[in-house]
DNA sequence: AAATTAATTTAGAATTATTCTAATTACACT
DNA sequence: AGTGTAATTAGAATAATTCTAAATTAATTT
């Protein structure tokens, strides 16, 4: 629940961008994502946010990290059939779902490489986002 | 539901491989992805199937759609929060959500780009798939 | 600082896609 | 044709997410 001043700055700046209210559930959120690197998906942070925040819904939890997504603070993650995960990495990164696991690694990419991908595109095609996810084993 | 000679030996090849029986659903779903090529849901697939295969049931549709992704037949393509869809085009490709009309396109790309992606991956990090997907508009 | 207003949170119900269950049917092999 | 195993089926169950309507709160105005 404790923000440092950049991210406490970040957090208020990109809210007020999508004119969207610094609230503390938002920001109690935001801390516990960028706290614990581990992917979580939206039950896992609704467990970690009862701890200090008792009474928090579920749903709170679900607006909320719609919200930091929409706002640019977090990345949500989908693998399949999966729940999403919300990911607070901001840098261009693809991400690689281990089988034997279940875990989601972050594996960084050269932004260069992402415009290459994105010149396969007709030119018609604007793209806003590209997701690039992996499945595989880690040995 | 009538495959060309080269699909259905196509089919019951990769069936075959699997171990999995060459089934009337699973010929009849199968043939109606490749004839339809717009990447349709379970849902979508369930109501174009009982045109011709009225006793059919949901359960099958799902069942069938898992075997011949298991076999190497078709893709599945997960956007979001979407429900899965399906795709027949086994050539390496991405696809792009566009945000207009909810319709999905292929975007083929050269093997070696993937293969220049995967060079990012660390050593002990095995890929079995790898989903190319972007957001966007066409204009 | 109190009042206002619109956005946000909340609990619980509702929805949606998908999976499970257990009985029936059909494929592939002898 | 008969046998054994895998696949299909209808319907119930589940899991993740969204919706609803009332209560609360943040930010703004007085």
């Amino acid at each position: 629940m404790n923000l440092t001043p950049q991210y406490k700055k970040m957090f208020n700046n990109a809210l007020d961008k999508s004119a969207l209210k610094a609230t503390k559930q938002r920001e109690h959120i935001f801390s516990l994502i960028l706290e614990k690197r581990d992917h979580p998906t939206a039950d896992e942070i609704y467990t970690r946010s009862k701890v200090l925040m008792p009474k928090i819904s579920l749903a709170t939890i679900y607006n909320c990290l719609d919200t930091l997504v929409e706002s640019g603070l977090i990345k949500q993650v989908n693998f399949e059939r999966e729940p999403s995960r919300y990911c607070p990495n901001l840098k261009p990164h693809a991400h690689f779902l281990c089988k034997k696991t279940g875990k989601i690694h972050d594996v960084s990419l050269p932004l260069n490489l992402i415009e290459k991908i994105k010149e396969h595109l007709p030119k018609s095609f604007k793209a806003d986002q590209i997701d690039i996810n992996f499945n595989g084993t880690i040995k």
